[in-house]
DNA sequence: AATATATCGTTGGAAATGAAATGAGTCAAA
DNA sequence: TTTGACTCATTTCATTTCCAACGATATATT
């Protein structure tokens, strides 16, 4: 009998990390979904704009694992919503330069403690010092598969 | 100046993990993809058949963090192309008991040591003992979230 | 038994998604 | 300086997804 038919497919990895992931992002989503009413894809363009600001899809679409339909929709509403400003790059004309607004500022004053402290909530949750090392293995782990 | 508006998107776990979730998830659908004309959702529905067989949608649905839609329509095309077969239980006639045809676990005899070679490359991409120790951790942190 | 309530899997339809097409702009080579 | 090959952001369109509604069945209450 093929016995290596017989897989367990909670005990594997790809899947153990896409359950963590998907859980831990619901979680986070759920705070800035029903306090601001962003979208994953608008939390993530703020989040960006709010270390880098004058900044263009290009380069959000480089860092952020969006494909670039969707961050140039979320700018859009986000524009919408006076969180952030477009503006066309004066150097080359093609590219969309985004940058905060006063009131995105403003809100991601608000969420950006919201979001350290859950970082801080989820890393209690480990043993120990595991949260820590847990934290170092995922970014070795990205560093790994780049 | 506000400062705490600088947020570092990049050094947020939630962020790392979902990353590198879907780094490792798309690498693994490829091969699954190609090979195989999986999609994701049925990948998941075959892999935990091989392990339980005679399963309901329902149970599916509870182990596997898929929307029922998703099952059903996943199952459909299992059954379309032979690798599942349905029927309806005895004991309660609204369930659906799922389990996989001879195709479907010869197929599933093919890509399970695939599977297995392709976590065991993943762990193996860490420094030392770090592979197994992330694992561990990963599962800590499914437990404690549940 | 009759009725009400809950659960099962599937389906319909609105919204989101992603791949490719589009149009505007840049740059290099002849 | 014209041509052609690129690149950028947006839009288009076919597909997928998600939620809620549905029909069928089961269970609890009267």
């Amino acid at each position: 009998m093929s016995q290596s038919a017989n897989f367990e497919l909670d005990a594997f990895l790809p899947y153990q990390l896409a359950i963590l992931s998907s859980r831990v992002s619901a979680e986070f989503a759920e705070i800035y979904g029903r306090r601001f009413g962003l979208s994953l894809a608008e939390w993530r363009v703020v989040a960006h704009l709010s270390a880098a600001d004058k900044v263009s899809t290009r380069e959000v679409f480089a860092r952020v694992d969006l494909d670039k339909a969707k961050i140039s929709r979320a700018a859009q509403r986000l524009e919408a919503n006076g969180l952030i400003e477009k503006r066309q790059s004066a150097v080359d004309r093609r590219l969309v330069e985004m940058s905060l607004t006063q009131k995105g500022r403003d809100m991601m004053a608000e969420i950006a403690p919201i979001a350290r402290r859950f970082e801080a909530d989820f890393l209690a949750r480990f043993a120990d010092g595991d949260g820590r090392a847990f934290q170092r293995l995922v970014m070795e782990a990205l560093e790994a598969s780049k």
